[in-house]
DNA sequence: GTCTATAACCCGATAGAC
DNA sequence: GTCTATCGGGTTATAGAC
C-alpha cells in the first residue's frame, strides 16, 4: 500500500466531494472544506494555488468517476437487458437514502450554480454528464439496443435519474425513483423490440 | 389596471425569480437582488423582515406559478394526447434557448441547495414540484391514461424535463430535451394503450 | 414607506514562521 | 509541506433621518 493514510491532498478532494454533493458549490466555504478534512489553510493553498475553484474541479472529476463506477457496476450485474436500467435507479434510492437523502449527485447542484458563472465548473460538469452517457450508451449498444437509439435514450435515462433523484432528495421519499425504474423498464423494452 | 407600475416588492420578488433560476440561492447576493429590482435597502427589510431566506420563499411560489402555467398552457394547447407531454419538453427547449440556457427552472437549484440546509426552503420546492406534478397528471387523467398510472407517470415527466434541462442547460444544446421529447411520447403512447 | 450609511460578521486568500 | 494569524473585501442586516 502506498497510502496507509490518504494525504492531506486526498482528504481535501474526498471532502469536497461530499460537501458538494450535501450543498453545492456556493453554500461550501473554504473553511468548512478544512475542517471536515482536518487539514490546515496553508495544506489548501499549496495542493491548489488555484484556490475554492481549482479544488471543486479536481472534487468534479472525483465524484464523476465515483458515480461512473456505480453506473458500470449496475449495469453489468443486472438481472435482465430490460431491467438494467431500472436497476441504476433503484441502486440510487438505496444509495442516497443511506443517507437520510443528503447526500446526491456530486455535479448536480455544482452544475446548475455554474452556468453563467464560471466556466470552468460548468465545462467540468458537461463532461461528466457527456462520461456517464457513454457508459449508459454504451451498455445499451452491448444488450442490442440499435446504433441510432443508445445515445439519445442513454441520455433521457441519464436525465430522469438526475431528476428523480432530485425530487427524491427534496421530498426524502424513494417514490420518484421507483416511479422513474417502472419508466426506464417500459422505455428499454420499447428500445429492444 | 391596479399598477400601471409595479411596486418595489413585487420587482424584488420579480428579480429574484430571475436570479434565483440563473444562479440559484446561495449565491445571490441581497445586493444584487436590490440592485436589480431598483429598490433600496430599506424597502427590502420592510417589505421582508425575514430577511432573504423570506424573499426566497415568495420567489419560490411565484416561479412556481409560472411554470405551472406554462405547462397547463403547453398541455392544453397540444395537438394530441400522445403529444402533450412530448410538447412540454420542446416548450421548455425554446425557453430556455431565448436566454442563452442562462434561466432555468426557477426551482431547482436553490431545491438541491435547500436540502439539509433550509427546511423553509426545501419545503417550497417540494410544493412546486408537488403542484407541478398534479398539473400534470390531471392532464394525463383527461386524456384517457388509468388511475393507477397518472401519479407515477406524471412524476416521471417532471423528472425527466427536470433533468433534461440540467443537462442541455451546461450543454447549452437542446439535443437533450428532444430525446426526452422522443421518450415522453413513448411513455405517454405506452400508458394510453 | 423609502432611503443612506454603517455595523457586525464571514469569506477567500495570503504572509511568513517553522 | 504544514501551520497560524491576519488582511481586505463582500456579506446580511440594522439604525435612523426623511
Amino acid at each position: 500500500m502506498k497510502r496507509p493514510q490518504p494525504s492531506a491532498r486526498d482528504r481535501l478532494v474526498t471532502s469536497t466531494v461530499t460537501l458538494l454533493s450535501r450543498q453545492g458549490y456556493e453554500a461550501t466555504g473554504v473553511k468548512q472544506i478544512t475542517v471536515e478534512a482536518s487539514a490546515p489553510m496553508g495544506s489548501f493553498y499549496f495542493h491548489f494555488p488555484g484556490g475554492k475553484e481549482e479544488l471543486a474541479l479536481a472534487a468534479l472529476r472525483q465524484g464523476a468517476d465515483g458515480v461512473d463506477m456505480l453506473l458500470r457496476e449496475t449495469l453489468s450485474a443486472a438481472t435482465s437487458p430490460e431491467e438494467s436500467l431500472a436497476d441504476c435507479a433503484l441502486a440510487l434510492a438505496d444509495v442516497l437514502k443511506r443517507s437520510d437523502w443528503l447526500d446526491g449527485c456530486p455535479v448536480a447542484a455544482t452544475a446548475l450554480e455554474s452556468i453563467g458563472r464560471s466556466p470552468t465548473l460548468r465545462e467540468a460538469a458537461a463532461d461528466a454528464f457527456e462520461r456517464w452517457v457513454t457508459t449508459i450508451g454504451d451498455h445499451l449498444r452491448t444488450i442490442g439496443v440499435a446504433d441510432r437509439q443508445t445515445r439519445p435514450l442513454a441520455t433521457t435515462a441519464l436525465a430522469l435519474l438526475e431528476g428523480a433523484e432530485m425530487i427524491a432528495r427534496v421530498r426524502a421519499d424513494p417514490e420518484p425513483l421507483h416511479d422513474a425504474a417502472a419508466s426506464l423498464r417500459v422505455l428499454a423494452r420499447d428500445a429492444l423490440r
